[in-house]
This record gives C-alpha cells, structure tokens and sequence, in this order.
DNA sequence: TAAGAATTATGCTTTTAAACATGCAAATTT
DNA sequence: AAATTTGCATGTTTAAAAGCATAATTCTTA
C-alpha cells in the first residue's frame, strides 16, 4: 500500500515512484514506525481487469482501498441501467471509506476502468489508527470535506447545465485528473463513448453527437477513444456555460 | 450553542429543550468541563429573518453554525439564478463547517427559511477541540460521511428520475425532516412552491402543475403553503420510480 | 482470416420539461 | 376600500434531450 511496500513487492517503478514520492507522502508521513508496520503486515495487494468491480453498491464496507496502478471509476446505477459516474481516481487516491465511517453499506460501486493493482487495508485498522493519530483524522475529515464540496457542486451542474456545457467539463474533468500524453494535447484515459455518457449524464447517442459537433468546430479531434483536446479555451468557455 | 447555554440565555424552552436532550447530547456529551467552558465563553447567539442570509458562497468560512430554533436551507445559486436546495436543518443540526475543513471559500449558501436563532463558535475554536478530542473528531467524519453518501445519491435521483419521482421524493425529504404537525398528516413546514420547486430540480411552473396533479389524484391536498399527506405509501411508490 | 460481437456514427421521431402568456386570488400597502 | 404586488393556477408553444432505427466501423475470437 505505501512507498516501501510497493518498492519491495510489486514491480511497478518510474512513473509510479515518482507519484509516490509527492502524493503518498501524505498519508505515509503521518505515521509513526509502529503504524508503519501494522499497516506492512496487514494490507494486501490484489489485481483487477478491465470493468472488474471492486466493491458493489449495498455491500458492506470492510476495507479502505488505495489504487496503485491504473483508473477506478466510482459509479451509481441509476434508472433503467443507467449509469452515473461519480469520480475517477488515480495513483495514489485512497477510496472505500465513507461508507464505513458512515455506518452504512456502500450506496455506490467501485470498478476497474483498465487493468489495476489496488492495495487494501482493512478499516477497523485504519479507525484504530485514526484513534491515536489525529493527522490521519485530519486527513479524512479533509478529503471527506473536499469530496462533499465536489458532489454538492456537481448536483448543479449535471442538473442545470446543457448537453454541451455538461461533455466540456466533463472533458476538463478528464484532464485535471489524468492529463496528457507527451504531446501535451491527447488526454491520457481511453474512454467508451457510454462512459463519457455516464459521467456527462447524457445517453450515449448525445455523447457521440456532442463529441462530433467539438470536432466539427476544431475544439478538440477525435480518433477513436483517442481524443485530442484542440482548444482547451474554448471547452472551458464552453463549461462555463455553453 | 449549547444545552446549559441554551437554557440559561435564551427563552426557548418546551419544544427546543425537548430535542437538547436527545439531539444536542450527540456532541455536548463529548465534551469535558474545560471544553464545555470554552464554548459557553465563545459562542454567539444570532437571529435571522425570514430568508436572511447567514453566509453566500463564495465567503471564507468562519464560524461552525448550529440552528437553535427555526428552519435553514443550504442551496447553490445555478443557471440563470435558478436556485438547488441541497439539505435542510432543523434544531439542533451543525452545517457551516465543511468548507473550513476543505480550506476553500463556500461553494453554497445557507439562509433562514422562516425566523430563526442561530448559534456560532469560531472554527478556530472547533479545529483545536477536535485536536484534543477524538470523538469530536469522528463526529464530523460521521456527519462528513452521511453528507456525501446523501449528496451523491441525490446526484443520481436528481438527474435520472422524471418530475414526478422528483417531487415525490422531495414531499418525502419534508417528512422525513421536520414531521407532521399535530395531526399527523400535514407538512409541519410551509414552502413556497418556488422553493419546492428548487429542491426538486423543477420550475415554479411544474412544482405548481405536479403538486396540482398529486392532489387531484388523491395523494395530497394542498391549502394555500399546508399540504397535506394523504397517501405516503402511494408518494414513496411515486418516488421509487414514477 | 473470417465471422460475429461490440462500439461508434448519423438521421429521424417522440417525449419531456422549459419557456411563455394570461388570468385569478390572496396579501400588502396606501 | 382601492390599488398594487406577489404568488398560484393553467393552457399553449418551443426547445432540448431521449429513444429508436440503421449502417458503418472496429474489436474479438473462433
């Protein structure tokens, strides 16, 4: 789960020891040597393919997650099948919790948008921890806050926002989270069309509808789920309110 | 702000005192001598007109806020100053504090409904209190927690059921928030129908048209702001999907 | 590599809800 | 009490997005 264990035993390396050094160093800085090895002895690493789900809404929640490799789409199904999109995560993002801290079973799903390694640690660890080291409390109290502020804002938007307004942030939203290749202009996730649909709250036909006006007007250049974001100006203009 | 406080300064009693006792308890009860002192000496009573703001999105936060008596929406100002309600508080609920933890100005708003009493106490004074007590500390996980499962669900409902499901839902939020006065059928809160139409993601137009259809049908009668519920199960029927 | 499945693209139709218009009634002000 | 404002009700029109059908393309896998 943290720097040292990950070295140790997987072989993920570069790009990920570079994310570790500057993200994890949030939570892993915050514990003593003793919570350094509970957490080694007690967390396990599992893989995941492509659209595997990880946890499944009503289950119960057991243990805090953190993804090491990959994405990890956090959803609702919703009615008739549809599918909401809630957040995306990265490396090193921890999720799984809420729920635990909550009291309640899981109310959303969690699963693999491409082949993952994600590492777990039980939750009755991490609220024994929590007991006796109030930075990690303040830790989640603030991710907690900050994940409230988002779906609050979210509400409005997806609620209020047209077809247009609602792809360009989601296309933002692709790439605050994942950014670019090398050439600073191809967003770094592979999306379907449905899942573009499923986190804009449009069906699938609007997605490639809308995806197909962008390219027309040159604000971005579509070849298959690679999509190249030409006028990231404009799109934002366009989130703004278009 | 709290019970002793509440008793001693204030002149609301029967009703209020009522809740102290079982609400109130969750987090005076986590207080030791030295920290219950601290809060008698810090904290202010405000009163708010009806639908005076406390504080806009967009201010830096300052003060956690506790409704003592009367009812507060928290909304979001949207598109063409199309309001979303995003929760309601009742006596005695803490709101004002997320943005604090998340270290960013508002993103909502939250004004008095009706006339209402409202207590603060410095967040400066919160954040060194939850540094030396634990259970302050997951009293806000828990709330922070059930907020964000609360608001994602809503993300999913708000978007994906039709009008109709929508205001159900919403006529369900206000029992399950404020109960029924003395006869045990009427809304023991009075909105108008904008505002019912702002938090069920509807216009002013459809809150009155659907509210118009649900009483013809037999589910409700409304008398000017008093609706009354005729046939919850038929509402929580509506609601699921309808 | 061919066959089949899944995904993407596009046009057309239908549905839903917003926008607009108007009338009425209650409440507030003068 | 008259005048004015505000809120509620309802019908009509318009626009947005969903739904549906079909075809083309890409991806799987037999």
């Amino acid at each position: 789960m943290f720097k040292s264990i990950i070295l140790k035993q997987m072989n993920i390396k570069s790009t990920l020891e570079k994310v570790i050094s500057e993200d994890l160093a949030e939570i892993w800085s915050l514990l003593n040597a003793e919570e350094k090895r509970l957490i080694t002895d007690n967390f396990e690493i599992h893989t995941f393919k492509k659209n595997q789900i990880i946890y499944a809404e009503k289950d119960d929640p057991v243990y805090l997650w953190c993804l090491l490799k990959g994405k990890v789409k956090l959803y609702k199904d919703g009615i008739g099948g549809r599918q909401q999109i809630l957040r995306l995560y990265r490396p090193i993002q921890y999720f799984g919790y809420r729920a635990y801290f909550a009291n309640e079973p899981y109310v959303s799903s969690a699963a693999a948008f491409e082949p993952s390694s994600v590492g777990s640690l039980p939750m009755e660890l991490v609220k024994s921890m929590i007991d006796n080291n109030r930075d990690l409390a303040w830790f989640f109290i603030h991710e907690l806050s900050k994940n409230l502020g988002g779906s609050d804002t979210k509400i409005v938007t997806l609620t209020q926002k047209h077809i247009r307004g609602r792809l360009a942030e989601a296309l933002i939203l692709l790439i605050d989270n994942y950014g670019f290749e090398d050439d600073g202009k191809t967003l770094k996730i592979y999306m379907a069309r449905e899942d573009i649909a499923n986190l804009s709250n449009m069906t699938t036909s609007n997605a490639i509808r809308t995806l197909s006006a962008f390219a027309q007007e040159r604000i971005i250049t579509v070849d298959g789920r690679r999509i190249k974001i030409v006028d990231e100006e404009k799109l934002r203009q366009i989130s703004k309110f278009g």
